[in-house]
DNA sequence: CGATCTATGTCTGTTAGCGT
DNA sequence: ACGCTAACAGACATAGATCG
């Protein structure tokens, strides 16, 4: 079995060689075997709310763009690349490290950025090379980014309606769901966290269970917009 | 514990072969 | 031509090992 930093590298490889053609294939969408670049949502993506499931995120080319203006920032090794982008998402994209480490080492291979050993630690700088190349695609850079960005707040915002955030906290801070520190009362939270079980314990109901639970969230939703009135 | 690297499993889409 | 399905391939996450 190939395992797959052969496969990656090889991947990797075949981008190298064919640069030109990647630079034409970056901001259209896949060709050929029809996977890879554009996953995520390009810039000619719509919606960006499509797609929006576990798995790929972005292409590699794409990572390796982020990974450049992000090293343009200020240099970074691997797991701050990580972090940054983490950070960056709100959490909703922290590309592993068997992403990122190959991805660094490509952009090491091609030239596009230099390694300063730092002790047990790599710390990536973007080279001239790197520079020209994230320049010719600053235009998808800007819309890659702004796309995480947004949908990193759209996550920011669901988890927040849904309590995963709440929850998120609580257990990482060894608290209790309904504690969230006294933002909501623990009715509030109690209440919420039971709407999520329910409506959790009717996936895959029918689609009339379907359009009695939406009533009755769109009615609840109109009485608390409406307020104590 | 942080940083890096490696092996393996999973998911998803493509391709090819087959029958109708 | 069309639909179905198994095999295959690519992309990625995860777990674990190693090192300082």
């Amino acid at each position: 079995m190939r395992h797959f930093f052969d496969k990656l590298r090889e991947h990797h490889h075949r981008h190298h060689e064919c640069r030109e053609d990647m630079l034409h294939m970056i901001g259209r969408r896949g060709h050929g075997h029809g996977r890879g670049f554009g996953r995520f949502g390009g810039a000619d993506d719509e919606g960006g709310g499509r797609d929006f499931r576990a798995g790929r995120k972005l292409s590699s080319g794409d990572l390796q763009l982020i990974i450049l203006s992000l090293l343009e920032e200020k240099p970074c090794h691997g797991y701050e690349v990580i972090k940054a982008l983490e950070e960056r998402t709100n959490g909703f994209y922290a590309p592993s490290p068997g992403m990122v480490y190959p991805a660094l080492t490509y952009l090491e291979e091609t030239g596009q950025a230099s390694v300063v050993q730092d002790g047990n630690k790599k710390q990536y700088n973007i080279t001239e090379e790197g520079r020209t190349w994230l320049n010719e695609n600053r235009d998808r850079v800007e819309a890659i980014l702004g796309r995480l960005t947004a949908i990193g707040d759209k996550m920011d915002r669901i988890r927040e309606v849904f309590g995963e955030k709440l929850d998120m906290h609580a257990s990482r801070f060894g608290m209790s769901v309904e504690d969230d520190g006294g933002r909501f009362i623990k009715e509030l939270n109690q209440a919420r966290s039971a709407l999520k079980s329910a409506i959790r314990a009717h996936v895959g109901a029918g689609e009339e269970e379907q359009r009695r639970i939406a009533s009755i969230l769109a009615e609840a939703a109109r009485q608390i917009e409406a307020g104590g009135k």
